[in-house]
DNA sequence: ACCTGAACACCGTTCAAGT
DNA sequence: ACCTGAACACCGTTCAAGT
């Protein structure tokens, strides 16, 4: 009895997100984790529920290291942007958790901490309820929903290895049909997906400003 | 030579996405899918690449149901808004193949067409090359965040079978580290999802007016 | 309390053979 | 051109046993 476990969860973290970074998201298995940290399959049941539970630690290391200092001083909008930012950033620290982290955000607690963060800041502009709610949601789908167009959109700029291969194939459909894809893969070529986060936050903010008691 | 193939692409389709409806988007697979179609599992490669394809067979099958109409004489803004909603509301009508569509909507020619005619709306605002990248981007990401946050989000309103649990979860949080979290739970069990997601939509066409030449 | 190997029911895909 | 079964190298997890 009593005997202390043989891997903490930080190490488990930090193998399986190792897994990912190094072979993409469907290499993570059981059995190359456990193989990873030089034990059996079955060792890892000591520590981890089940397959999914594997997801769900890489999404939380992943997302537990976005960094963001409270800024009560500063504007809100400068609060929510840093937070943002700080969770966009995190999640493309790691592109190929992208997967894991669009399907499994919900069950990690770091996600639970930055949605805390961020609805705080936002319930400074003066909304709450249904309002706070929107906005929060609004701004969660700008994260996600732009971290995903990063991963492999057809429009991905720069990163990813096979953005090229992406970009060749949005040129190469018929102009007639698809007149509009292919002029913004130009602009999508010539532009950092930095600016382009921040672009769309900033629309949402914008937004925010001009209704601000609406709905 | 030359015999007819055995299935047609809508009868894959079809059947692929009927078992991801009903058995959820992990219970897909070749032999699945096979045994459904009464044959034997390698008889697929002779209609898809590999196990990779059938999950874009399902987000085509999915994306190419959203229906829409042209309306030149209406108002941008309103155009818009019905080519998002339209290509939300398909996407929620098969809740189970949302894992599928977050993470493979880019090899979906449905999602191709669906991206043009949102950028052919978006261009009537007047915005251009990069502008109107990230105005078409942070659309895109609006509606497939929202349909992710509808999927499992702390804060899943109705439909999900879960997210009376997913509910219980947040409210049983410690409420001095998630007081707003917690908060925004009651709002969003009195809200509706196509309502938010409306809700969010605005506030990024109400930043689009408010910051008409910025970036 | 924690560790672990054998075994079972899956999985995708290569290969070789059939029409 | 298209169909298909056998076989191979995987996979998650149950069970029973060990300390």
């Amino acid at each position: 009895m009593g005997r202390p476990p043989k891997f903490s969860r930080q190490r488990l973290q930090d193998a399986a997100l190792a897994i990912v970074d190094e072979k993409g998201s469907g290499a993570l298995s059981m059995r190359v984790l456990a193989a990873a940290l030089g034990t059996g399959p079955m060792t890892l049941y000591n520590h981890v529920a089940g397959r999914e539970d594997l997801d769900v630690l890489v999404v939380d290391a992943v997302l537990s290291r976005a960094r963001w200092s409270r800024q009560p001083d500063a504007d809100w909008r400068a609060e929510v942007r840093e937070i943002a930012l700080a969770g966009w950033r995190a999640v493309r620290e790691h592109p190929r958790a992208i997967p894991l982290i669009l399907t499994r955000r919900t069950r990690s607690t770091a996600a639970l901490e930055m949605a805390e963060a961020l609805l705080a800041a936002l319930a400074r502009s003066g909304c709450r309820g249904r309002r706070l709610l929107v906005a929060f949601r609004a701004v969660m789908a700008c994260i996600m929903g732009f971290a995903q167009g990063d991963l492999a959109g057809p429009l991905a700029a720069a990163a990813s290895e096979n953005a090229a291969e992406v970009l060749a194939r949005v040129l190469s459909l018929p102009p007639d049909r698809f007149a509009h894809l292919i002029e913004i893969a130009a602009a999508a070529r010539d532009s950092s997906a930095e600016e382009e986060f921040l672009g769309g936050l900033d629309l949402l903010l914008a937004g925010l400003e001009a209704q601000p008691a609406a709905s």
